[in-house]
DNA sequence: GCCAGCCTGTTG
DNA sequence: CAACAGGCTGGC
């Protein structure tokens, strides 16, 4: 689900909400979400120390641990307060008291209404103020990891990135180095490549390579130095204006209140096949590119 | 590179 | 029914 703008977005929403809370053993109710080498996990009477982001990881840091966030597709993180978060906990906990590894157990009936509320619920962390924090993830592709405080890069993928694409390290000439290590590669999927530039996806792959007028089958190494370098600052403007607006919600994405952002107004090709191109008014054409859904102008962008 | 696989739900 | 969906990994 979320790229770059929608995680930030999340993280910005729930900082203030966690920082200094005091966390309680995180409950997981499909056990595969929750990637650990400790076992037991003992993270209860830890605090939240901060809240970060890189790329698409969100970084929730305790005192003795660190949480690594994906959420990959469909997954969301939400912040319930106390008279939302309680029933819901009373109800995970008994579910899941008769199966400790998370099998499928058959809830109590009022049980089963709290918890239908959120059918994708895979894992609560609640905290001493009675509050806490979800994890819902419909198609189950998204992973918290837990490793000892801020050693991120014991997770295989977090160790890979590039720098993250709204960071201070993506210069422009560190994009353009990036890029020129990789002259085969099509643009589209180039920057899709978290190890290349951390943080974008589908949606902004998409709408830069508009903004920047080139075709997403374009190899990287065919593109002139000024076009690169316009391409980068649409990159960069293109993410903080999303992240000014809350993210893209078209689907399912909200950030860590339930609100959805408002990006999705500004899109010019993305979802929009067969429909006007913003700026010439013909007609956006939808290909793929590294095995994804491309849409883009054939007029406007070019090789 | 490409493609299946991981999952579930929605859309054509 | 098949195709597709905001991501990533691992096999060729």
């Amino acid at each position: 689900m979320p790229e770059l703008p929608e995680v930030e977005t999340i993280r910005r929403s729930l900082e203030p909400l966690l920082l200094g809370k005091v966390c309680a053993e995180p409950l997981a109710l499909t056990p595969e979400v929750l990637v650990t080498e400790e076992k037991p996990l003992h993270l209860a009477g830890e605090r939240v120390q901060a809240l970060g982001r890189k790329g698409k990881y969100l970084l929730l840091d305790l005192e003795k641990h660190s949480l690594l966030i994906h959420l990959r597709m469909t997954g969301r993180l939400l912040y319930l307060e106390k008279s939302l978060f309680q029933p819901l906990w009373q109800a995970a906990q008994r579910q899941t008291a008769f199966c400790p590894r998370g099998e499928p157990g058959r809830p109590a009936a009022d049980d089963a209404a709290g918890l239908a509320a959120y059918p994708c619920l895979r894992l609560l962390l609640s905290f001493d103020s009675g509050d806490g924090l979800i994890f819902c993830d419909q198609r189950r592709f998204g992973r918290i990891y837990v490793y000892p405080f801020q050693e991120y890069g014991q997770q295989p993928g977090f160790a890979a990135l590039g720098p993250d694409a709204l960071s201070e390290d993506l210069t422009e000439k560190a994009f353009l180095t990036a890029l020129a290590a990789h002259p085969q590669q099509r643009i589209k999927s180039a920057l899709l490549d978290q190890q290349i530039v951390a943080g974008i996806g589908n949606i902004y792959a998409d709408e830069s390579l508009f903004r920047a007028h080139i075709r997403p089958e374009a190899l990287a190494g065919s593109l002139s130095q000024s076009r690169l370098r316009r391409l980068y600052k649409v990159i960069r403007s293109l993410l903080e204006e999303a992240v000014g607006l809350g993210g893209t919600s078209f689907r399912d994405y909200v950030n860590g209140l339930g609100q959805r952002g408002h990006f999705q107004l500004s899109l010019a090709v993305y979802q929009r096949e067969g429909e006007p191109c913003p700026v010439c008014g013909r007609p956006i054409k939808k290909t793929t590119v590294a095995g994804r859904g491309t849409r883009y102008c054939p007029s406007c962008q070019r090789f």
